[in-house]
DNA sequence: AACTGTGAAGTTTTTCACAGCC
DNA sequence: GGCTGTGAAAAACTTCACAGTT
């Protein structure tokens, strides 16, 4: 008899269900109950085809000629991210875009606590930002293993961010969300996903006429 | 006789150039004169194959047995992208990611200047960031038809993100790259890009244990 | 020997279109 | 009538593999 097991579901669509949950918790904010794959397609410029089959990977959760309930909708998208609880994180470099990033209100809005911020710069140690109080690299580790951080976020020049990348792992990091412009080398347990406005301006400029 | 047209390449691909661009960029600055599609795509994680399809698009730019020239290419890809000139750009929103954005040194590092940084927010108004003074939003579109600025970056509350897009397209913005988590509705002649680092993080939680 | 450029093959992703249910 | 879930079809994208050039 032929293997069942059911392929996982592919990287591109995990990437979507953020997106669902964004419009899903402003359309819950309108007071609204029940949506349809319509619907959140509008919103979304997507097609709905697109966000039934997405959705279809992880259950039926929706009802034919009704359409999804909204709260359990989110429920069950936090669930499928894990976004039912609180993630630490931790930010590495503290220069202008470290900073903005513990300032940023988004994070802790959406179960994201940002637990430190460090640098190598000991002109910059003690500083308190938003609450945060900027830490030397030494604590890196204690307070990854501490708090059992498995995320983090990379602001450093580019130059660092790979001796960073390596340490954070060591101590048990798995997911990194790198503002640095340059290309991580990481073991395949460990996700990282990249943040370069420089990059996509670039992409835009291609469109533009001179 | 058929039609003949070449078709336009892949938006996928374009926006593959600024990471070959990057790379090409640091093998420069290292002293090297030639590389290899191999060589690239080791540093960038890609195959070899899909760099040398990608750059077929554009042109023959290798020598067989040889490689790329590496000043040539980054010259060639700098024409493709536009970026043989500076781009004067819009920041909309004071807030902290608006000053972030203001105080980021890679946007003048890579010709994009950065000509205002408009608020609504009269407490704001005046406060200089970097040499750049935030204004506000009733000299935005005199100052977009001044510099011909085509490109803008949004960093309002989600709220004011739709309203300052059509504002800012009236007067002429033609690319925006927005950090609001919401999905803008544009006409089809702008281009929009979108960063949001609390969805990237939720794309990963998906993959972390409890 | 080393490497490009590229048709062809293979894989992934999206869209179509409709049976089935509310 | 309105909408989901889904096989099947179509489209898009990536990789293979190799002839051709230096």
């Amino acid at each position: 008899m032929a293997n069942q097991l059911k392929p996982p579901p592919p990287d591109i669509v995990i990437g979507r269900l953020p997106l669902y949950l964004r419009a899903l918790d402003l359309l819950a904010q309108e007071h609204k109950e029940v949506t349809s794959s319509y619907e959140l397609g509008e919103r979304l410029g997507i097609s709905s085809a697109q966000i039934r089959k997405d959705l279809s990977h992880f259950g039926d959760f929706g009802k034919q000629g009704t359409g999804y309930q909204i709260d359990f909708l989110i429920g069950q998208l936090q669930h499928i991210l894990k976004l039912n609880r609180h993630w630490p994180v931790v930010v590495i470099g503290a220069g202008h875009v470290g900073l903005a990033l513990v300032n940023y209100k988004g994070f802790q809005d959406n179960g994201f606590d940002i637990v430190g911020i460090f640098d190598r710069d000991p002109e910059k140690i003690g500083q308190e930002i938003n609450g945060v109080k900027v830490m030397p690299d030494s604590e890196l580790v204690t307070t990854i293993q501490e708090y059992k951080v498995k995320l983090a976020m990379i602001a450093t020049p580019a130059a660092a961010a790979q001796q960073s990348a390596d340490i954070i792992i060591e101590a048990g990091v798995r997911a990194i969300l790198s503002y640095a412009p340059i290309t991580l080398v990481v073991p395949p347990e460990v996700h990282v996903q990249y943040i370069d406005p420089v990059s996509k301006l670039q992409h835009m400029t291609y469109y533009l006429e001179e």
